[in-house]
DNA sequence: TTCCAATCCCCCATTTATGGCGGGGTGATC
DNA sequence: GATCACCCCGCCATAAATGGGGGATTGGAA
């Protein structure tokens, strides 16, 4: 890592403010050579906190147009474990076509690198650094910076949720295992009367499970108690979804 | 990072097989010169995978008395973001310390640093250094070496998920936006009658979303429909995100 | 000791979800 | 111009989930 970066990270350490993450990401930039470095949070309901060089324009217009739900990149670290490169994401759908399209004209370059970044109880981040240039450049430039793009989006990360205490709360009790086991079988499928039968109680105890791992959960029905305690990771089911080897197709972003 | 680790990595991205990770592992222990070095991941089941320099003793001592479920690293490790000190932890519990008792009667140092690492779908993984040295010299250590740990943690989770056989690829068909949109809403706790009126279509359409979407994902009912949409990233839900719609707020970026 | 969480069981009732049947329209693609 | 995915709506019925009561025992923590 050069040590122009960092004096950066270690200023961000010693910042306290919001002010000083979008500091440290416009001295990144620089630092970088690249046209832009954005992190945010996301979320079902719209994004909560994001600092970056992105246009004012273009963020508005990723809000009013709701691209959250089918920009290809926040979709695709999703799913993902590990940083990815733009190109290998899925933009085969007509909507990730415009959105593309949409993007690029507002400024974007046409290379990008994403980080997933993953907290407690379904937390989600990511870090992005985007570019215009040619593919063979952008190899290159992947290549010898990946490890500290790693490192730079946990460093944001902590930072930001050091500033964002309430982001952490989700007091989120514990489930008891009788009720974890509950809450698995149903997010497998299977309905309450062979949820009960398997766990070999009532269905009314079992009932009796699900009202407490709903209220625990503060969830509105079985269905939302079971997406809490997913997104939460209370819960693992269906075996690990190895998204990365995945054969997804790829888009032609390259100039 | 030094040289010498810089070599490990490389050959350990280079090797394909478990034994690559172990003999990573093995290798930076003696670059770190710490006592012992492990990457493990754990799921609902019990511990799934690990490899490491701890003794076969003391795995096998941890596996049949399912320590997994009262150790502290794990716990703590399981509602934390960021790396973290063993002192940091709860060890305040009974059984907690009698753990550590058993650790330390097993080799143990008395000093210890973990990472965690998550992925999809509550995937959860960590990366562990423990030691047998004062405080003083401990934390002299992990402040040097803390972005480098960070950095191995990921590449041997990287590396671990590459050699796991991959079980259901899940082709997933794509949902259509309205379907998402569907999905989504039930995922927030809407009820049908309200996901219908949200969306602004009669509930028997929704209906027909419902069960084109279940029928797509594979799902026996709604619940399993929702969770197999989550696991598989085509929504994005937050874990609290009817609380969060009250104060959504967006930062604004400059450029 | 007292208290509380976790584990089990049963009744009543209503609301909600699902299964099955039918009918439209658009727009893109072949 | 045929086909298909997507979008929208109606009715009927039954199966399932939920809301509201009422209990019990155990073991650990305060």
């Amino acid at each position: 890592m050069t040590s122009a970066v960092e004096h950066i990270l270690e200023d961000l350490e010693r910042s306290d403010t919001r002010e000083g993450l979008q500091t440290a990401i416009l001295a990144l930039r620089d630092a970088f050579d690249v046209d832009h470095m954005v992190y945010h949070w996301v979320s079902a309901a719209g994004e909560q906190y994001g600092c970056g060089t992105y246009s004012d324009a273009w963020v508005n217009r990723y809000l009013a147009q709701d691209y959250l739900r089918i920009d290809p990149v926040v979709l695709g670290c999703f799913q993902r474990f590990h940083p990815v490169d733009w190109k290998r994401l899925d933009w085969s759908s007509k909507s990730a076509r415009l959105f593309l399209h949409d993007a690029l004209a507002h400024g974007l370059g046409n290379q990008g690198f994403s980080v997933p970044i993953r907290g407690p109880n379904g937390q989600f981040a990511m870090f992005t650094v985007n570019h215009r240039c040619d593919d063979a450049t952008w190899a290159a430039f992947t290549d010898s910076h990946r490890r500290e793009l790693i490192l730079i989006a946990h460093y944001f990360n902590e930072k930001a949720l050091d500033l964002e205490p309430d982001r952490t709360p989700a007091p989120s009790q514990p489930l008891s295992p009788r009720e974890v086991e509950a809450m698995t079988l149903l997010a497998m499928g299977y309905a309450r009367a062979q949820v009960a039968d398997t766990m070999a109680i009532s269905e009314h105890t079992l009932r009796a499970y699900i009202e407490s791992a709903r209220f625990k959960l503060g969830a509105m029905n079985t269905t939302h108690a079971v997406a809490r305690a997913l997104a939460r990771g209370l819960i693992v089911v269906e075996g690990a979804s190895r998204a990365d080897m995945s054969t997804q197709r790829t888009a032609r972003t390259a100039s």
